[in-house]
DNA sequence: GTTCGTTTGAAACGTATGTTTCAAACATCT
DNA sequence: AGATGTTTGAAACATACGTTTCAAACGAAC
């Protein structure tokens, strides 16, 4: 064959060992022998392990975001009211449970690699997913702040990274509490259910009176320090 | 003097430089080298990195349990009515603001080490600190249950972790984010303040309405929160 | 069947890390 | 002051990593 599989024999090792183990602590050697492939096949396939990375995350995250982009479309062309927040967050996992697992590859994988991006982000890795799919990004984060009740800008921001630490912790530990819960509570919760689970949560979260100063936008002194 | 003050030049580094870095990309020799001290210093002193990890997590540590406890105890002892969610929240940042600051360090070098102790958790981290603080933490835990909304225990499982991860992630980031939000709103947030912003975020994510029992979900269709 | 661009394989390179070694310097106690 | 136990300093060690090299193997085109 002219093109062999080796390119996607390193994504799929690269992915699940990423997931596994975070990017730093996985070596090239690990990946390739478990690839069953040359350590050389990753530099000369993708030019460095940083671009490697990178690869991974589109290969996955690509699906996810067209798709997540498609049913923006929809929504807007449906002419619908906006939505509110359990429908945006409910949008997003959607999205995630609609990607289609590949060999192996189950949705605590593909949870657990969006957590790390966040946590373990390289800078290169949060740079380039900016560049790729920061106006998808924009586009739903305009929703959300349409959705979200009237509060200092600056107190929704803080909100938003609440609500973004919780997925990303959630999705990054998710493997691990769901075995404790496991064997806690005796029942078994799929990361569907869990998924779920955060959307009140996150919702209400957003949702809670505001702590900064009453309703005017914050001008004068904020004297709350204690 | 008998002891000279080389392990407290490599604490104060080595926090910092945690705190900046992360542990696996913080080496011994930048370590040392900015504590002014001999590399074999560590390995002298600590015996191990890990070894070193743990002793600078105990230091800041302590002061904040024992703080904490002793706040437990207070309000035990006082025989006041169980406390709030908020007044647990709130009691946690009392703690985090109280801690008094060493040199340079401050109060968001205390914040990134606490959210790196969980994002980047190295297993033996985690294991130590539970040894050494689960008992404590169990017995804020308790308190927590008892003043959250009767839900399956599961579903209050879940949303702890929905907690942590906002709180873990918010001061593993909080640095970079204070960055943005200032250059984005022109308002100064402290610290202490963004803390004070988690609590009615946290608290009414705990407080919102169940998701597990109630209507049947199990289908694609979602009950929506009326 | 020969040729030529692409891909693989085995080995080496250069660098960085945590750790160990051991003699010198130091502080403390008799 | 001298002996003794502790701490430091400079160097080396062992290992792991990402990356590079280059010859061999391969596939497709002529």
């Amino acid at each position: 064959m002219a093109q062999s599989d080796t390119v996607e024999r390193i994504l799929d090792a690269a992915e699940q060992l990423f997931a596994e183990k975070g990017f730093a602590e996985t070596s090239l050697r690990l990946i390739t022998s478990k690839a069953g492939v040359n350590l050389a096949a990753v530099n000369y396939h993708f030019g460095s392990k940083k671009a490697l990375i990178q690869a991974v995350f589109v290969r996955f995250l690509n699906p996810f975001v067209n798709s997540l982009e498609a049913e923006l479309d929809r929504q807007q062309t449906a002419g619908k009211a906006d939505p509110s927040l359990e429908d945006l967050l409910e949008m997003l996992v959607r999205q995630a449970l609609q990607v289609k697992p590949r060999s192996g590859n189950d949705l605590s994988i593909f949870m657990r690699l969006l957590g790390l991006a966040f946590s373990q982000s390289q800078g290169h890795l949060r740079k380039y997913l900016g560049e790729v799919y920061g106006r998808v990004f924009q586009r739903y984060m305009d929703l959300l702040l349409k959705a979200a009740p009237a509060l200092p800008p600056s107190e929704l921001f803080w909100r938003v990274h609440f609500m973004l630490g919780s997925a990303a912790f959630t999705m990054s530990s998710m493997k691990a509490l769901r075995a404790i819960a496991e064997a806690e509570f005796g029942t078994h919760t799929g990361v569907d259910e869990v998924l779920r689970l955060m959307v009140p949560f996150l919702a209400a979260g957003m949702r809670a009176e505001g702590a900064m100063l009453g309703p005017r936008p914050a001008e004068s002194g904020v004297a709350e320090t204690a």
